[in-house]
DNA sequence: TACTGCATCGTGAACGTTCACGGAGTTGTT
DNA sequence: AACAACTCCGTGAACGTTCACGATGCAGTA
């Protein structure tokens, strides 16, 4: 009369069915625990015809060992989280893509969550995420703080926002990608530049005011523009922008995303890019090089941006970094990329 | 003199730091295990004041819980694997989105992979994944057995894959979606119609089969041609295609991404889209809609594959559905969404 | 015979947490 | 004074696995 071996009848419909542990597997076949072990992780002591023996009755019985009993005996192998906003919006998808690879080299796993349905926030993804990852990277905004102290000594990786007392950081030269933006506008003759920001605000915010120091650096009155991160919404936005008076001659956009929604707009208005306005788009997602006309774009190189927080991360957790200084800060810089509409 | 307080010295640079465990905190609190834990979990029976002491030196300690340990006395909340190919093709995101948000409706975590990178398989995904999880989603193609027997009895669904011994499969009906397609563009009057595929073989095979058989139906003579599943493969393929003789005045394309490729192409050629060569899509990605043209293609409803394909999980896992029976292999059907391009 | 070596297998302990229970102290009621 | 009720806290046991070690049997060797 051993636990597992029945049901208590006349319960539920069909129970999730007890899983099956070493110890059943190790009855049936009328050997030890250990030599479970033996045969299912196929390690030297036991014999060839035992092993298949158990490894069949394991099957048999629908066994697979307990990852949790594993991890608590063995040391856990590393899962690290990763918090993103909206995988529909395809900078992060990119992005999430070259994290999972870089952890992938590193046999780590990768635990996401999309914080971007319903009303929810960074918070709440941080706050499901943390009790079953090691470490996190995420595009946490000002939660950051509250986030690390989730995580309490676990390394964090908060991109985009170098503020907030996250371990690690990695942020982006806003100023330069300004510069070198409204730079090249400027000498291409260009004289009503506008920035179409993205309304949420928050670390996005880092954007607008370094175009807005850049622009008033070289003397430029920008128009200033604000709509939701999405295609249509920055559609509607431009539209709305180019058909009144005074229009923009050129256009600087958040990112890459909005940027396909404001050439759509433009294209609607019966305005040719870039003859009657260019447009610069943030990031360089391959979304870039499917428009008509092609975007240029302040790129990024999105595979070193997840190599780069995983590389933090681990050396966070080797202790080979110390959090909260200056090695766990880093800074990297967009590139102009020259394609059709700019 | 316990056995965690300090670290042998001299040795490496800074350990990965053991770390703080539940009777580091009782001992360092003066309290007991299971008074930590009331004072971590907000259980009842504590004082306000033990309560703040303990989570106090449980912060300053870094403490935090095991969740190896946890899982393993709790039993575990479910996390589930995905596997998909590739996370730069816009069509996966889409439908990991939906997985994502299913799963964390039902408070399950999902564990991403993805085998693009490098010469990885299928099943090199499901073999890191296996051993993480409860129970596997992922477009595994001709891997679906191998995978069910790496998985055990533990729930699989594979997609776009009818056959194979996957536990649940999600399949989508291709001759419905063909005749959608092929119906509109002969109705149109267009008579040169041509399929381009994916070069890649294996399950993806069964849309260049189903729409062949379908235009047979119909007597139509197809035009087909296979490239890699890239918009740049795409676009060379199709400008190879048009510019040689009998070019054809329809084009239905494997995806999304490929058709908007295939979009680029026609424009380069000089062609006039839809005037000149109708073009249709497949899945329905929203990357459609910031085309120009937009594009015309077979849509599925990717946020309900994901919501089936958690439901099957949980159906499988609760028992209410059975393996490998009708309840558990679902068809979907695509939609011709009309837009621009067609 | 006795001893050594090898191949095969089994047994206690440990991993870190929660659960079920039980004990001590305080307050209130009769 | 006696008992109950409540608050607060602590102790064994259990979860399922692996690790370190010991036990057994059999072959080969001195």
């Amino acid at each position: 009369m051993t636990r597992t071996s029945h049901q208590q009848p006349g319960k539920r419909h069909q129970q999730p069915a007890k899983r099956a542990t070493i110890l059943d597997v190790a009855a049936a076949a009328g050997v030890s625990r250990q030599t479970v072990t033996r045969a299912m992780n196929n390690m030297a002591g036991i014999s060839a015809a035992t092993r298949e023996r158990v490894q069949g009755i394991a099957a048999e019985l629908g066994y697979s060992p307990s990852r949790f009993a594993k991890g608590l005996v063995q040391g856990a192998r590393v899962s690290v989280g990763l918090a993103i906003p909206d995988l529909t919006n395809p900078y992060f998808p990119a992005f999430a893509s070259s994290v999972v690879e870089a952890a992938t080299q590193r046999s780590w796993n990768v635990v996401v969550d999309d914080y971007g349905h319903g009303t929810a926030t960074a918070l709440d993804a941080v706050e499901r995420l943390a009790p079953q990852v090691d470490a996190l990277i995420g595009y946490l905004g000002s939660h950051a703080a509250q986030a690390q102290s989730l995580m309490g000594r676990r390394p964090l990786v908060s991109l985009d926002y170098p503020a907030g007392q996250a371990a690690g950081r990695i942020s982006f030269d806003y100023h330069h990608a300004a510069r070198l933006a409204l730079d090249y506008l400027v000498h291409s003759g260009r004289t009503r530049i506008a920035f179409l920001d993205s309304d949420q605000g928050g670390p996005a915010a880092s954007r607008g005011t370094a175009v807005a120091a850049v622009a008033d650096q070289l003397g430029i009155t920008l128009i200033r523009r604000a709509a939701g991160p999405s295609a249509p919404a920055a559609r509607a936005a431009v539209l709305d922008l180019v058909t009144g008076q005074d229009a923009p001659d050129a256009l600087l956009v958040f990112n890459d995303l909005m940027a396909a929604g404001a050439l759509k707009a433009l294209q609607e208005a019966g305005l040719s890019v870039p003859r009657d306005c260019a447009v610069i788009g943030m990031d360089g997602i391959p979304l870039g090089e499917l428009t008509s006309p092609e975007l240029t774009t302040l790129s990024l190189d999105l595979r070193s941006v997840g190599r780069a927080a995983v590389g933090l991360v681990e050396g966070l957790l080797s202790g080979g970094v110390a959090a909260g200084t200056e090695q766990s800060a880093l800074v990297l810089r967009h590139e102009l990329v020259h394609r059709e509409s700019a």
